[in-house]
DNA sequence: GCGACAG
DNA sequence: ATCTTGTCGC
């Protein structure tokens, strides 16, 4: 058996759209993310990151599973699909959930907890990627960010675990987490079936040793070489 | 109009 | 994201 043609998830909308149906969607998928913790015992995390090809006509996702709480490599799997949305800012999932669904669609082992390489509520609509996945696949998912899109914060310490509030229209949507010490801090912010709060805890957990988080490094490699 | 702007 | 070697600093 192993019908590859079956997609385990939903698809809820059309990818070829404009951004202006996109943000349509935002707000009505919106309404669907759990702000609690809906997370059975954790034994699987799993990193996703998508590179392109051809001149960005093609998008190579990564999904690489790591058992929990040790971070050694289970499984992974990688999938290739035609661009269909141009990068703009607040649009991000537009373009990479495509790909990333078809290459978690390949991984037999589904993780407890993904944790997604760009933002989860800390969007201008609250709903980047990492809530995107989130509510599609019905997995608990983080968002973890290289850097900024939007919101404000008081300084961060440079000590690891040092942290600080991202805040925007006076909301708090994230924490500007220090995962190493004297490296630049990583934004943290909640994707799906999970809290700020826990969703930090896993990602220091994820971070023994370097600023990403292991399963972002692990998935970082395959999408790109 | 100007600057900002996940990957 | 992507084009790309060496180099400075912990």
């Amino acid at each position: 058996m192993n019908p590859r043609q079956r997609h385990p998830f939903p698809n809820l909308h059309p990818w070829r759209i404009s951004s202006r149906r996109a943000g349509n969607i935002q707000d009505e998928l919106r309404k669907r993310i759990v702000l609690e913790d809906e997370i059975g015992r954790v034994v699987q995390v799993a990193g996703v990151d998508v590179g392109f090809e051809n001149d960005g006509a093609t998008a190579r996702a990564a999904v690489v599973v790591l058992s929990y709480p040790d971070l050694t490599v289970v499984e992974s799997a990688v999938a290739r699909r035609r661009v269909l949305f141009p990068y703009i800012p607040g649009y991000l999932s537009f373009r990479e959930l495509p790909s990333i669904l078809s290459a978690l669609a390949k991984v037999r082992t589904m993780p407890d907890i993904i944790l997604c390489d760009g933002q989860g509520y800390a969007h201008p609509r609250r709903f980047g990627l990492a809530c995107h996945l989130g509510v599609i696949t019905d997995i608990a998912t983080i968002g973890v960010a290289k850097s900024r899109l939007i919101g404000s914060h008081r300084d961060v310490g440079i000590e690891k675990g040092s942290w600080a509030h991202l805040v925007h229209d006076g909301e708090k949507i994230g924490a500007v987490l220090r995962t190493r010490r004297n490296t630049n801090p990583v934004y943290v912010s909640v994707g799906h079936k999970i809290t700020l709060r826990t969703a930090m805890r896993y990602t220091l957990a994820c971070c023994p040793q370097y600023r990403l988080p292991e399963t972002t490094r692990a998935a970082h490699k395959l999408a790109s070489g």
